[in-house]
DNA sequence: ACTAGAAGTGAATCTCTGA
DNA sequence: GTCAGAGATTCACTTCTAG
């Protein structure tokens, strides 16, 4: 056991992964998000949980020994992962075929529980040269709550606005990282050989996390998280075990200039937004008690009583009671159900005098 | 031990899936397309917003008790699946976020070599109700040959006629099947709840196999492996445990007229239309999160958030939403209200950077 | 006959707070 | 822990119905 840290925020920590997140307390970050080694296989520098090295292979049984030992440090790492999260916190893992299967399936053995997977499609992935297989041209995230009961976060509403009002899907098409973007090395080759573009991270930040939350990176690579982070006024933790990578993603975050606060907000999802409850405009006068409710077609009109009960016909109680009973529904949202009748005929729904209220003075 | 089958062709032999398996000759088919059951793990009733019932997925088939007891089905028949492929066959499995991982990693351990996951991307999903996950817009393919040094069947060539002469990438994009395609009860409901378009068999066929070769579904459902098969001059062996699907598909399958291959590479490969978001211009910095709009005449001016919203005083949301707002319309093209003000002061129009994104990838 | 609008539907792990 | 109640939530496409 080393020495346990208080939780470090805004720092890449240089050091082996696993041993790097057993001294980081329990429950405190919010959100991780992982780009883990893909395959032994093809980059030979995969470590078994002792620390040794494993030797690419590729007879069938060894095969079977190199899935067991990737499984083995795949396990460990995300044990470790989700003893760091936050009880209501989520998990993004990115991968291809060659390892992404094993991830999932040990999210789910460990008790994640898998909201989505999403696709990364790549505008421009390498050919295919030899002609033998589909141009692979995406890669898989996993995004995972720690566990099915989990109250995770999701900023519905910031998708839905990134994605010209309609829902946010689960396909998501972004160039790879090219250009100005990508780090290089002193002989002006790419510093990293997967380092993934930023705009991709920053809507996953985006979708899953708040200002001023913590989002930790246990394969930290050249930062990406790190920045998209500091950009969108997030907290950050990396974990990284080279220390060329380290110096590199140190001073790329110099460069990174945060965003101002108001532009990281994200349109707030209506539950997050304050609750105003249909007594306080009759409190008001926006609707007076012994006025009248109706329905977007007339065809109910209900009296809004002074404790700010409705009654129309036999129906008595919540605008959502009354509501549901009228239309013989089993549940209904009062707030964009019923309207007032203003002095010129026209109707206004409650639902627009409550956000008058609530952008007047915050509820 | 069953009396074992000579290899039944163009038959949907009725039984269950594994013992059914374990009755064919080994080392008998070319490719092997398997849509088995999800374990979806569906727990109460959903209801659209507009309080209607979604019909969910609650057959008996599709319920297993746990991971392991999922796990161990799955196992026994990719055993006998990989048993009754030729040494030079393929299989391609298809399944969403709730069992894809774990049929993935049990392909690996059992020693089959993945070849490409690929990407149904849909059309037409089902939107995410609730508002708390992405839409679930895409199903995952994993396609892999019996093993490492199998020399499985590739139709490159025509794989790339159909994609206009560019090499086909490892995402799809089909509609569900739908409208006159899905086989229906006598009440007019869909017969079985996930039959799969014809279409997405189809370029599974194309791509792997050559005409009079043998094709095998271990989870026939409605036949339509092998109304693709049929169609495209391929052999077929399918197995199905229900006697009303065995029924359904030999009557689907009478009315099957084979087509010749040219014809089948001539099919019109339905693009699709790119569509820009205003998020995309925001997250590739086009117009940086922060920065300001105005309209034409410099009345208003808005501070775009990362979540590519406006912000101009009280008002908030999409592009179209301020526009709409700030002139009290009842709508707006925010595409062609808004500009971007340039270094030396000049207005470019929203709509000119997005026609600069379409030309440059499609979106 | 044609069109506009309404109705229906698809592999879905689909809420949260406060008493 | 449970339970009641407030109240938040849909996209693309096909088919049907009314005018």
């Amino acid at each position: 056991m080393g020495t346990g840290l208080d939780l470090p925020l805004d720092e890449v920590l240089l050091g082996e992964c696993i041993s790097t997140l057993k001294r980081l307390p329990p429950a405190s970050v919010h959100m991780i998000f992982a780009d883990p080694p893909y395959n032994l296989q093809l980059k030979g520098t995969l470590r078994r949980p002792d620390d040794s090295l494993v030797d690419g292979v590729d007879d069938a049984w060894d095969q079977f020994q190199s899935f067991a030992a990737y499984d083995a440090f795949t396990r460990e790492w995300l044990i470790e992962a989700r003893r760091v999260l936050r009880k209501d916190g989520t998990i993004w893992v990115i991968g291809s075929y060659h390892n992404i299967f094993r991830i999932g399936a040990l999210l789910q053995d460990l008790g994640f529980w898998i909201l989505n997977d999403v696709i990364w499609r790549k505008a421009n992935p390498m050919p295919n040269f030899r002609g033998r297989r589909f141009t692979n041209a995406h890669e898989t995230m996993i995004w995972a709550a720690r566990g099915p009961e989990s109250r995770y976060r999701f900023n519905y509403a910031a998708m839905k606005a990134l994605n010209d009002d309609v829902q946010m899907r689960s396909d998501w098409y972004f160039p790879l990282c090219t250009g100005a973007e990508r780090l290089r090395d002193e002989a002006g080759g790419k510093l990293h050989p997967t380092q993934k573009p930023e705009a991709l991270v920053a809507r996953v930040l985006l979708a899953s996390t708040a200002p001023g939350e913590v989002v930790l990176d246990p394969f930290s690579g050249t930062g990406t998280t790190a920045a998209a982070a500091r950009r969108l006024g997030r907290r950050y933790i990396g974990i990284e075990q080279d220390p060329a990578y380290v110096a590199a993603s140190e001073a790329r975050l110099r460069q990174v200039v945060p965003m101002d606060e108001s532009a990281a907000l994200a349109l707030p999802n209506k539950r997050e937004q304050p609750r105003i409850a249909f007594g306080v405009l009759v409190e008001r006068g926006l609707v007076p008690a012994g006025s009248a409710l109706v329905d977007r077609n007339r065809r109910w009109r209900a009296t809004v009583g002074a404790d700010a009960t409705l009654r129309c016909g036999t129906a008595t109680g919540s605008i959502h009671k009354v509501g549901a009973a009228l239309q013989a529904a089993p549940s209904c949202n009062g707030w964009t159900f019923w309207h007032v009748e203003t002095a010129d005929g026209r109707l206004r729904l409650l639902d627009e005098l409550r956000q008058e209220i609530i952008g007047r003075d915050g509820g």
